[in-house]
DNA sequence: GATTCTTGACAAAGGCCAAT
DNA sequence: ATTGGCCTTTGTCAAGAATC
């Protein structure tokens, strides 16, 4: 509307420099790296194997003699035991080391055997990743350049039509190009050449008289008003065009953005059916040990100090108001645990404590007898 | 200095269970 | 839907000597 503004040329150099950066944003590679960081994977992957470094001999040592001193010294701590074994093993003879360092070599020669094969397969792993890596880099490379040629193609496409818009109306002549046209056939008859004739009509121009110009001024007034009347119609049409492309382009965001959200709706459904299945499967397996464990005769865990006020604030708060909804009376009792004394509070602590002992008893006794019917099971499978 | 083994203790955090 | 506490899981720490 006013391009005519000083300044309008830069502004719109700097927003071609926008669109194309903008464009720029829109170039998404199809092939993906490979990610880094899988380190630790392969730490942790290795080291359930034999990757681990092969415990020295005086380890190995240890291991043996562990169980042995502590049933010498069933009271001794984990301290105690460990500088008891430090000291034992400075009196142990070659003689007696000599097994354990045996074993101690073949299994670092095993070791390193198995380091090496690793440090090997690294570097091949190493070398294949290096080309892989320059491989889709060369990809990235020529999509872009696809990409950036497509984009200029566009570009050009955009250019030629708004050059070319035969609709758009042609600018009228003015008088003087309406008087040069008159004359032109003229001039040109007497072996004028075009630029002779632009020189000359120029001259003739300067020198007529309003009254002479004047024909020329209203027809170039009356096509200049016809013009007019076409460029705001011309106008008007490409407002019009404009608006309808803006309200297409809305709708079709408006389906696009429907469509996202079915999509994201079913990705969550699937999620939740994996995540649901898998807890069943879960469950299920769960029940199954249950099943093999529980027991009617188990004992129940005592209700906590708060379960067990709960129950009796309850049942006076019914009796007070029978229509209470049980949220409110909920809240009601949550509020009220909260503004006991300390005194009370610790009545029902109390309480709460004596039936977690007496629940601590009855899960032991139950545990043996458990355990005595578990070994009977056995025996008598074994016979 | 990090790693190799042993056991028990400890901490933090999330899940579960108790009654109605 | 409420609170407390147990249970499980996961990780760390402690000491010893030897090895890389």
């Amino acid at each position: 509307m006013k391009s005519s503004k000083p300044g309008a040329k830069s502004r719109e150099k700097l927003q071609m420099e926008l669109k194309k950066l903008q464009k720029l944003k829109e170039f998404k590679p199809t092939m993906t790296f490979a990610l880094l960081g899988d380190k630790e994977q392969d730490k942790k992957k290795n080291g359930c194997s034999e990757k681990k470094r092969p415990p020295p001999p005086y380890i190995l040592w240890c291991k043996d003699q562990w169980n042995e001193i502590k049933k010498e010294n069933p009271e001794a701590e984990f301290k105690a035991v460990t500088n008891m074994l430090g000291a034992k093993w400075k009196n142990v003879t070659a003689e007696e080391k000599k097994p354990y360092e045996e074993k101690y070599k073949t299994k670092k020669e095993a070791y390193l055997l198995i380091v090496a094969k690793e440090k090997r397969e690294s570097e091949a792993m190493k070398l294949l990743e290096e080309e892989q890596k320059q491989k889709t880099a060369m990809e990235v490379l020529e999509q872009y350049m696809q990409f950036q040629q497509e984009a200029e193609r566009d570009n050009k496409k955009k250019k030629n039509k708004k050059e070319k818009d035969p609709l758009k109306p042609k600018h009228p002549m003015s008088a003087f190009f309406l008087f040069t046209n008159e004359r032109r056939a003229a001039l040109l008859a007497e072996n004028n050449g075009v630029l002779e004739v632009s020189k000359i009509t120029s001259e003739e121009w300067k020198n007529m008289t309003e009254k002479q110009k004047s024909p020329y001024e209203k027809m170039a007034k009356k096509n200049k008003d016809k013009y007019m009347l076409e460029m705001e119609a011309y106008k008007q049409k490409k407002e019009d065009e404009a608006t309808n492309l803006r309200k297409e382009e809305e709708e079709h965001m408006k389906l696009q953005k429907q469509e996202a959200l079915q999509l994201l709706k079913k990705k969550e459904k699937t999620e939740n059916l994996i995540k649901k299945t898998k807890e069943n499967l879960q469950k299920k397996k769960q029940n199954k040990e249950d099943k093999k464990k529980s027991d009617p005769n188990k004992p129940k865990r005592p209700a906590s100090s708060f379960i067990l006020f709960s129950k009796e604030a309850r049942k006076s708060l019914l009796e007070e108001r029978p229509e209470i909804i049980n949220s409110t009376l909920n809240a009601f009792i949550s509020l009220k645990w909260k503004e006991l004394k300390e005194e009370e509070r610790q009545a029902w602590n109390d309480k709460a404590s004596v039936a977690m002992e007496a629940y601590k008893k009855e899960m032991e006794a139950y545990n043996k007898s458990f355990a005595a019917t578990m070994e009977q099971k056995t025996e008598e499978q074994i016979y």
